[in-house]
DNA sequence: GGAATTCCTACTAAATAACTAGGGATTAGG
DNA sequence: CCTAATCCCTAGTTATTTAGTAGGAATTCC
């Protein structure tokens, strides 16, 4: 997989703060129980999010998350890439210049490794929290809208 | 990182032989001298290579192995497919139906999964051993062309 | 004051990654 | 037929990562 369960989880908290945004600070139990994520194990993701600076916090009773920033403006990748860091698919396209293959110039596998990244850079930064929400909403679905009373079989972990 | 040693192996291993197509069995010795990889580790991606198909081989003095098919009709694709199984973002994606998730009409993130795993695809799959070798041979370096007679720096890994 | 919440550190079991070790089977060439 | 070169196969090993769990301190609303 290339994704660890903590993008995959990010992605979904960020989402269900997208829904929420601009409705005041959302505990964290609650965003665990609508998307099937165990409270601690969220607790440290959602952590990473806040040291990011892409989610905020008020702590105390009538607490919780919510998103630093407009869903518009936050994509897909700023939140993968918090928790996962670049998805690159060799150490040689990592972003920072320590390591840069020393025959970077000559290598020919390189080549097809950036293209791999570029491909999924593309998609990972187009897509922003707020396209998750219209996507939801056009698909009119509403299985988060109820509030707990129906989470039978939540098994998806996506 | 995406791709394991075994796959960035495989593919660097795939495109040494792509450049010695027709020319006779490789002995894996030879491989894994010029790309740098040890014997034992490089003798067991190649195992998998052959099991799927894609290599062949000779047993015995002189012997080695092979394409088992024209460079031009074999992917980088098929060669990452067969060490590390399809590079899916996250479960539900995999092309297997027994991964469908329940939610699958409703799930958001699910969008996301499929865009980046068609863009991987796209990519892996258009490369063919044979545009690899067009490359390497287009940009003019012969880093792989010495036998063994300058191999003091091989430290790229990619 | 008490309940609800965030915040923080440490621990752990299981899986995976990246090899190493050792030897058996096969074949070309002398 | 012998020997060296080579493929083939199974098993072990070490380190890292993953996916959590455990427990409690600090903060704030009511």
């Amino acid at each position: 997989m290339i994704l660890s369960t903590k993008g995959r989880y990010g992605v979904k908290a960020a989402f269900d703060l997208a829904l929420r945004f601009g409705e005041g600070p959302v505990p964290l139990k609650n965003i665990a129980e609508r998307q099937n994520i165990s409270d601690p194990y969220l607790e440290q993701i959602i952590a990473v999010l806040r040291k990011d600076g892409l989610v905020s916090s008020v702590r105390g009773a009538q607490g919780g998350y919510f998103l630093s920033k407009d869903p518009k403006r936050i994509t897909v990748g700023d939140i993968i890439r918090s928790l996962e860091g670049p998805l690159a698919p060799s150490e040689c396209v990592l972003d920072d210049q320590d390591n840069e293959c020393i025959r970077a110039d000559y290598c020919v596998t390189r080549i097809i490794w950036e293209k791999i990244k570029e491909s999924i850079d593309d998609v990972i930064n187009s897509i922003s929290l707020q396209d998750m929400v219209d996507d939801y909403k056009r698909i009119g679905n509403n299985y988060l809208d109820t509030k707990g009373e129906d989470n039978s079989d939540q098994t998806s972990i996506s």
